[in-house]
DNA sequence: ATTTCATCCTGGAGGC
DNA sequence: TGCCTCCAGGATGAAA
């Protein structure tokens, strides 16, 4: 999906682009994607209309649009979802799932070929904690921002006998990384994506930390990375792609040291590492 | 209680 | 050109 910075890009775009104004439609060409936690979409998607969305927030990899009636429209973007802002008159794009509408023919669409992202009208929005109004709508416990992840939290979710590349993944452990900053991040702390999460040190703990606030501080300043599926509300790709060091680079040289880079398969999910500069056991 | 695994989907790439 | 297989940024519920 998407990962934090990609979906700290949107967040901007929607800043910019819909705070303030007042919802004048919503329609719905995809009522699977419309999650069902306690919220009847045939009938809630009403509670939309006539409403101003007042900020849009970001939890980890999640989106919410907040409207001025305590509540909110979370977006979970799964693999490839999209969040455009487009003219009515614009060419209509094959898997656009849902529509906002705004006046002056401003629109919102949602455009997900695989169908793995997921939206959700939750109730009772506190602005500045929603987790728990995501709960109650039954969406999965996040741990803290990748982002802000304080030096006492992040060794606490070290304290694990699972690999570290999988326990990174784990948005209840710590919310925002995917795939492409876990492997990041690793490489840039020297951690071999294997090696069990408690038999880090202390001191290695906090490198890696710092690395990936780093990583994702200047993935979001140079517009997220776009593999193939990603693109900002404006439609356009990120830049971070061609700043990436392990990433999809299996086979080719390591920048650091020239070795090629090797891919192999942890928890279902493929990794791309250094076999000379990630060797960093504890 | 934790952790792994299959599964939900479409589309692009590469082999033949 | 077409047909096939494999692969993909994620989350989750069931099973171990």
């Amino acid at each position: 999906m998407p990962e934090l910075p990609e979906v700290e890009n949107i967040a901007r775009g929607l800043r910019r682009e819909v705070v303030g104004l007042v919802v004048k439609g919503v329609s719905v060409n995809e009522p699977r994607i419309i999650r069902e936690g306690g919220c009847k979409w045939r009938k809630d998607i009403e509670k939309y209309i006539g409403h101003r969305i007042i900020a849009i927030l970001r939890r980890g990899k999640r989106l919410i649009i907040v409207m001025d009636n305590k509540r909110a429209m979370l977006v979970q973007l799964g693999m490839t979802g999209q969040v455009l802002i487009k003219n009515s008159s614009e060419p209509t794009k094959k898997h656009t799932h849902f529509v906002v509408k705004f006046p002056g023919n401003k629109e919102l669409w949602f455009v997900d070929p695989r169908r793995f992202g997921r939206l959700c009208l939750l109730e009772n929005v506190d602005i500045d904690n929603p987790d728990a109004a995501m709960e109650e709508a039954g969406f999965a416990r996040l741990g803290p921002e990748a982002t802000g992840i304080t030096r006492e939290e992040f060794r606490q979710t070290l304290v694990s006998k699972r690999v570290i590349k999988t326990l990174l993944l784990d948005q209840i452990r710590i919310a925002g990384l995917g795939n492409i900053y876990v492997d990041e991040a690793l490489f840039a702390a020297g951690v071999n994506p294997l090696v069990v999460a408690d038999m880090l040190s202390d001191e290695t703990a906090d490198l890696l930390r710092r690395e990936i606030r780093k990583i994702l501080r200047r993935a979001i300043a140079n517009g997220g990375t776009t593999f193939s599926d990603f693109r900002d509300t404006a439609g356009e790709k990120g830049r971070f792609s061609k700043m990436l060091r392990v990433y999809q680079r299996t086979g080719e040289p390591c920048r650091i040291c020239g070795r090629a880079i090797e891919r192999m398969v942890i928890g279902g999910r493929s990794s791309h590492f250094c076999p000379k500069c990630q060797t960093m056991k504890g």
